[in-house]
DNA sequence: AGCACGCCGACT
DNA sequence: GTCGGCGTGCTC
């Protein structure tokens, strides 16, 4: 028997590829089980090689029949490792858990069949699916508001490809995917959709991981993980909500879904389609460079008008109760007399959000984070939003004073003002009051069965939820959300407007929307009509005035260790010797300063953000800085690179 | 990431 | 003289 060499990916945190002997034959693509110190573990056959001059092990066991693993999905891997600067076995092992590589591939039933409702489309629905090209790359921007109907076009141009043969993969947020999405594309589909998130049974996610897998299931509809299951005949990729942030993974390779939805698509060469109400203005942008197409629905749906909204300013107002202004107050009365129902929006959980000393006036922070904390009354505790850590009693760092004084309020103290107010009329939904998903389902029946009329909330019930009866909105906490620390601050804030304007009055009932602000000349405020491209105009020239992206590529470095020297110093030397680079000139870079979590879980934290004008040039940058920080870093000290990032804190 | 190797303090 | 602390470095 002849013995042959190949090369293994294997899911570990380095480059990953290492070199074993078989003797059979094997193909590219393959899952086999190779010895790696003491463990066994499963990897992918990348090549076959001549024999190496090291010594090599022998590979134990084969696990496929015919390859798990596409060449393109291969291609995919390393395009991701290169764009993201990240090790491609990390890159394995951050898209692929190990329970999903194991996975054994048994036999398959037929897909169970699901009775069929079939839908017309508008003519404007009709024109952008037909003009949908199959079998070829071309990335489609849908702009289409709540309920205009983005979901019938996906539905026709999903339908047009698994006719063609081919399968369809179908990604939302994680929290829009719900039971009523899967029942309604069941009707349109006639067949039920593989499922694919990380809530899924061990059982369940096998069954349809394998369906979809082997080409058994034609659709699949699935979160964030979901582009990364290995299907082989991938026809057509919707990414729904594309603007969310919670496509944007927070570990390495920190990959942003929309991205690599897109770079897929076009190794596959298929189309793309992204959907989104409020685009991102990255994708604006690559629309009008032609890189997307960009389709916009102006039809709204069922005569539905937009609400009447106004911003009210809080410097001009009574503020009722300290907190909310005179006109919002007055408004839940009516609604309450009335018996109407009404949606107030907050983005803070919690009681008091500042607490400061009585005696020497120093704000209370956490003890492992620079973070101030935040009191929960019920719970008769503060907490670290960051770590969870649980106050019983605050002791000033400064005085030691034990009294402090309660300023800025959230969602709590919102509700027991309320409840004062208008008893029993109120429910409250943040991830405080709802533990679970059963308890927050329970609390959205029964407002929407009308056991109350307001229902106050965090940004949890912005997103996707759907009540005909609301007629009133009330967003509070606006000016938190524009003062972050982020380029993107405007557009998060023109997004959450935008959506919560299409909560309040849809079909019958006409809908106001009233916003509170210390700030009512920020021109997003004259946008939110969301018809034209008005605030994309207006926050793309921002954007290029500043050089901030799409206009430029920015990377942040973000180093950590419990010593606080030593992490500045090593941050230090990196910053310096990327300034000295030959390459130098084409990048701009800051810091290290302190990272806006200065301190978080005991380990201190500084910051390097590189800007530049080309990609190439930033991932020179970003390679050697790698490179040096590998060279001088000491015990447990943490680099992470996080590529065109979305979290600014 | 694991896991071993290795070089110093305190324990039979 | 040896058990175990975790700092350092490699894994085909
Ligand atoms: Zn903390
Ligand atoms: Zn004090």
């Amino acid at each position: 028997m002849e013995i042959t060499y190949y090369n293994i990916l294997l899911p570990v945190p380095t480059e990953g590829v290492y070199t074993y002997f078989s003797e059979g034959l094997l193909h590219t693509g393959e899952r086999v089980v190779v010895p790696f110190r003491k463990r066994e573990i499963t990897g992918i056959v990348l090549e076959k090689i001549e024999k190496p001059d090291f010594e090599c092990k022998e590979i134990i066991m084969v696990c496929d029949n015919t390859p798990l693993f596409s060449k393109e999905y291969i291609t995919f891997l390393k395009n991701i490792a290169s764009y993201y600067t990240c090790p491609m076995g990390l890159v394995l092992q951050g898209i692929l858990s190990e329970k999903i590589l194991n996975m054994e591939i048994s036999d398959t039933e037929p897909v169970k069949k699901h009775p069929i409702k079939d839908i017309i489309l508008t003519n404007e629905q009709q024109e952008i699916a037909d003009s949908i090209q199959l079998n070829t790359y071309c990335c489609h921007l849908i702009k289409g508001i709540t309920g205009s109907g983005k979901t019938e076009i996906y539905q026709e141009v999903a339908k047009k490809v698994i006719n063609s043969g081919r399968q369809v993969l179908y990604i939302v947020p994680e929290i829009s995917l719900t039971p009523q999405l899967i029942e309604r594309l069941s009707y349109r589909l006639g067949v039920e959709p593989s499922i694919y998130h990380y809530k899924l049974t061990h059982k369940a996610r096998k069954k349809h991981f394998t369906d979809f897998v082997t080409d058994n299931s034609k659709f699949m509809l699935g979160a964030r993980s979901a582009l990364f299951v290995p299907a082989k005949n991938i026809g057509l990729i919707i990414v729904d909500e594309e603007h969310e942030h919670s496509y944007k993974q927070d570990e390495s390779p920190s990959y942003h879904l929309r991205d690599m939805a897109v770079m897929y698509g076009n190794i596959l060469n298929i189309p793309i389609i992204l959907g989104s109400a409020t685009p991102s203005a990255e994708s604006i942008y690559n629309a009008e460079c032609g890189k997307y197409v960009l389709h916009s629905l102006l039809e709204r749906p069922n005569n539905a008008t937009l609400p009447k909204i106004e911003i009210i300013d809080m410097k001009a107002t009574n503020l009722i109760g300290s907190m909310i202004a005179e006109p919002i107050y007055d408004e839940l009365s009516n609604i309450v007399k009335r018996d109407e129902q009404a949606i107030i929006l907050l983005n803070r959980k919690g009681y008091s959000t500042y607490l400061y000393c009585q005696q020497c006036g120093a704000l209370a922070e956490c003890v492992n984070c620079s973070v101030g904390l935040v009191s929960f009354k019920s719970k008769n505790k503060s907490l670290c939003r960051y770590c969870n850590t649980e106050y019983n009693i605050l002791t000033c760092s400064v005085c030691g004073s034990k009294i402090f004084q309660e300023y800025g309020y959230g969602t709590e103290k919102i509700e027991e003002f309320l409840e004062s107010m208008f008893p029993d009329k109120i429910i409250r939904i943040d991830t405080e009051s709802v533990s679970s998903i059963k308890t927050l389902n329970k609390n959205l029946k029964r407002f929407e069965n009308k056991e109350a009329n307001i229902l106050l909330g965090t940004q949890l019930i912005a997103k996707g939820l759907h009540f005909p009866e609301v007629t009133f909105v009330g967003v509070l906490g606006i000016d938190n959300l524009m003062a972050l620390p982020d380029f993107r601050a405007m557009e998060k804030a023109y997004q959450l407007l935008v959506q919560v304007s299409g909560r309040a009055g849809r079909e019958h009932l006409s809908g106001k929307v009233y916003i509170q602000t210390m700030n009512p000349e920020v021109p997003i405020f004259n946008m939110l009509d969301n018809t034209d491209l008005e605030f994309y105009k207006w926050e793309l020239s921002r954007r290029n005035i500043t050089q901030y992206p799409p206009f430029t590529k920015l990377a942040r470095l973000i180093f950590s260790y419990i010593n606080q020297e030593e992490c500045y110093n090593t941050a230090k030397i990196t910053a310096n010797t990327l300034k000295s680079l030959k390459e130098a000139a084409n990048l701009t870079i800051y810091g290290p300063k302190d990272a806006t979590l200065a301190k978080l879980q005991n380990k201190y934290r500084y910051e390097i953000l590189i800007k530049s004008s080309t990609n190439s040039d930033l991932n020179k940058a970003l390679i050697i800085a790698q490179q040096i920080f590998n060279k001088c870093k000491k015990g447990a000290m943490r680099l992470k690179i996080d590529k065109d990032p979305y979290f600014m804190m």
